[in-house]
DNA sequence: GTCTATACGGAGATAGAC
DNA sequence: GTCTATCTCCGTATAGAC
């Protein structure tokens, strides 16, 4: 006998969901609503409105961020790759309410926006750190942005299958050694 | 006296402009209206619904793309460094038409993500013929993505404002051919 | 804490006048 | 070829019952 779900959580849950495969158009109160198994007025008592919801979804965010920007720092490997590692959409809550946030962010929310221009800044800042010079900084960057859309947002781009995700990111781990020992050798 | 611009063009114009800038949800018939200075039944003239309008923004793109095309096949300086340089978002009738489209293939329009996925697939077969690996390939693609990304998606990610755009993209294109040279060394 | 009923506005689309 | 008038549906939100 496992406790049922606690509306409120799978009311964000199903949000972020339709977030992700149908957009923000897609996520209306109508579509949470039978996702998440409850009445319209039931969604209403826990979230005022639409905007509470999708606050609620950001301050979610927010507190993942914050822990997760901890474990890169403390990862041995190193900002860079750790980066590039988790900017492979594996369905984590990190992943699933970072693009959430993303396609909230695409609908011009600029309390999204903001928030996301925060947890970049704060991963460049790291990887900067890490790597010294600052236009590989911004190649590695890019590199992990253009994965994390690649892969993590359905239709972004072509999700291309050829190129298996799980092989190929040591492979593109390496691509980051490359450019991490040539900023070293520019340094000198 | 110049002619007027024909209200076909007007429309597919703002309808464009408006996925840019406000996204699918935003890009509603009114809205479309408002801007190309035409009214509902004008616009329902020309095109018979919101449909054959994204359809024809598609077509739209499949010319131009296909246009660029043949400009990047025979840029003196390589697929790469011509697919960089292109990946930031100036307002080109390219640019506008991509990014619409890559909007609407975040709504889900399967139409709008196969014509993407074509163009995209294009690129990396340019790409790889002339970089030879594989590996290095997929990586100034990701960096082409990330960059279309960063810079073109108003709220995709946070544009970072500290990094110039017009000053970085030579900076990049280094970056790119350190990658080329790594992938000639390798194959050698 | 969750439900039903309902008001209200916005958006897509049709019919037909000019 | 472009306009006005109008219909319908869907999505948000409120009120109040259980």
């Amino acid at each position: 006998m496992s406790t049922p779900r606690p509306a409120r959580d799978r009311i964000l849950d199903a949000y972020e969901e339709l977030l992700i495969n149908e957009g923000p158009r897609g996520a209306t109160l109508d579509a949470v609503v039978t996702r998440a198994e409850v009445s319209k007025g039931g969604l209403l008592y826990h979230f005022k409105n639409k905007e509470a919801m999708a606050g609620a979804l950001i301050e979610k965010l927010r507190e993942l961020a914050a822990a997760d920007l901890q474990t890169m720092r403390e990862d041995p490997e190193g900002p860079s790759r750790y980066l590039v590692r988790g900017s492979v959409y594996v369905g984590s809550d990190l992943d699933r309410a970072l693009i959430g946030v993303v396609r909230l962010a695409q609908a011009s929310d600029p309390v999204a926006s903001d928030l996301l221009k925060d947890i970049h800044r704060s991963w460049f800042d790291l990887v900067q750190q890490e790597v010294g010079d600052p236009v590989i900084s911004r190649a590695i960057m890019l590199l992990a942005d253009g994965l994390y859309y690649n892969e993590g947002l359905p239709g972004g781009w072509p999700q291309d299958h050829r190129n298996d995700r799980s092989r190929s990111v040591p492979e593109l781990l390496e691509v980051v050694d490359l450019l991490k020992s040539h900023a070293q050798q520019t340094s000198a």
